[in-house]
DNA sequence: TTGAAAGCGCTAACAC
DNA sequence: GTGTTAGCGCTTTCAA
């Protein structure tokens, strides 16, 4: 099919451009009945307006930037879900961008945000740091940051805050004299453990007590389970809080290779809720985060920064925490 | 930061417009020291060439559209990392749709494509029919289809067989004169189930005998845990096959719950392979479908089909068939 | 090797 | 209420 351009439809309907372009821009004042004759040969012609030349004309382009870490989308699913479905409201799209490992990949990913144009970008990562992002404000590019406060000037976020949830839940078991508390750590989610750790380390603080117990585990879920199988036969620890239901599944596995007894000998709590996480047995004890609504309510920021451009305010969602199985 | 544009780098070099655009695109017949002179203006302006701009005068976006169902990326996660790790190679931005039910939603869906002048689609969701699919193609938007073999011509696909999956595995019972097989469907993958029937249909063919071993359970887990509870406690099935993991684990707890035992007095087979299948206890038994390989071969038929035009075949991938502890 | 100028498809003054 | 026209930022042909 022949590419059909506004031209194309002003001529068929004996009019100029810019009448066609008021009509597929629902401007008011078109007479009702030439409305009707574009509307015909937009129908006739099959035509569809070419959103590029509109991003070009307007200098804007409907699309929000995306960006997500590779992996798992266990939890990342539920913020795309959420984003796109008030994206969908305001009619925008989204490009999507993931991160890994490495510095040059990660400013490709910033130089690619740049070149594309988009309205705004939406980051949860934490491998993006002040150094990317201030080279994204630079090219005045509206951010939003799912999972932490923003550190900078004129970005926005919106998160749960972690430290204090893990802060409230060890001071439970410090206040019932359980001080035997572990914290696994498979360096992928270094920021989130640092989060952790520092909310375990202030309610041992408060109770005169330190806080060492971070446990490096391997990364993936096999060795990991190995490792716990024979970690948990040596150390045995009163609670277990991981970061990942992954994590928790190891660990639970090993214990029960071992004949631990959850939750009776041992309780586990996971931080962050998948559905996995009441399938499995013993259904895992963890806080719900609602990540359908960070990534709805990150899309919400953008939208308001996009229209209004005075800066947002950081927004602080509340988690729950859900006891099940691992826990007594 | 003022936008800067190709005009502003070649006042500040000296040059005109041509020459820089000549040496952002690297074409070769520049003289050195002016394309220095061009590098160091680029550099001082800090100038990102704006790909809205270039869309428009190329004609192409180098954009990919990417259609998904909404809800669980456990699955799909897998093949928008394959999607994207082949994407970045050929330096293509992944544009992101998500459908759900609502026929007037998947034509919002497919005019927004359109609007949009990706340089081609990537489908992996059974909403899409033909209808949908000829409107794009009617648009010259090249297509690609994971998961189902591409009806039309001028489509390309990748995907899995999986109707000869389920009749293989069938066969085996069958011939081991265990009959008494089932399916469970919770409407929500509907093709998938279509084909898993016609597999298990077949294979009951070969065997003279007829299947009808389908049953509906209710789309949500926890429902569908509910109704297997009570569903299993009168009929009893050697056989379990599931699409998902998590009906295959709503069937383990329910079986479990009841006193049950699995394998030996039930088995369970799931399709779709996910990370939880060996995490969970009894490990899952399923068919390892490779995901992260359908995204990336898809991402590579259509960056084919962008420089070629000639239609590609359909690509095949293999199952393996994965035993763990739900089967014998 | 470099520059001038037309064109990609659209929007938004401004004029009629 | 409708048309004319000058951009939006870039690529590319054709001359020089």
């Amino acid at each position: 099919m022949k590419r059909v351009t506004i031209y194309d439809v002003a001529k068929e309907a004996n009019v100029s451009l810019a009448t066609v372009s008021r009509v597929i821009n629902g401007v008011e004042i078109v007479r009702s009945d030439t409305r009707d004759r574009v509307q015909q040969a937009i129908e006739k012609l099959g035509y569809k307006p070419n959103a590029i030349a509109q991003g070009l004309a307007l200098k804007k382009t409907t699309i929000i930037g995306l960006v997500i870490p590779e992996a798992s989308f266990t939890y990342t699913g539920q913020i795309i879900n959420g984003l796109l479905d008030v994206a969908k409201i305001y009619k925008y799209n989204i490009m999507l961008h993931t991160v890994t490992e490495g510095i040059s990949e990660i400013n490709d990913v910033v130089e690619n945000i740049i070149k594309s144009r988009v309205d705004g970008v939406i980051i949860y990562s934490d491998k993006l740091q002040d150094a990317e992002l201030s080279t994204l404000t630079k090219y005045d590019i509206p951010i939003v940051i799912i999972g932490n406060k923003a550190a900078q000037e004129k970005i926005s976020s919106v998160y749960v805050n972690i430290e204090q949830a893990i802060y409230e839940i060890v001071d439970v078991y410090l206040q019932k004299n359980i001080d035997d508390i572990v914290i696994i750590e498979d360096r992928k989610n270094r920021n989130s453990i640092k989060k952790m750790v520092s909310g375990a380390s202030n309610a041992f603080k408060k109770h005169n007590k330190e806080f060492n117990g971070l446990i490096e585990i391997p990364a993936e879920y096999r060795s990991s389970y190995d490792f716990l199988s024979s970690y948990l036969k040596k150390h045995k620890h009163s609670l277990v809080l991981t970061n990942r239901d992954s994590q928790a599944m190891a660990c639970i596995n090993a214990a029960k290779e071992i004949g631990i007894d959850i939750p009776n000998e041992m309780e586990i709590i996971c931080l962050i809720d998948t559905k996995y996480n009441s399938m499995i047995r013993p259904q895992l004890s963890s806080f719900f985060i609602p990540s359908y609504d960070l990534g709805a309510v990150a899309m919400r920021i953008i939208t308001k920064m996009l229209n209004n451009s005075n800066d947002e305010k950081p927004v602080e969602l509340s988690y729950v925490f859900t006891p099940r199985q691992t826990t007594k």
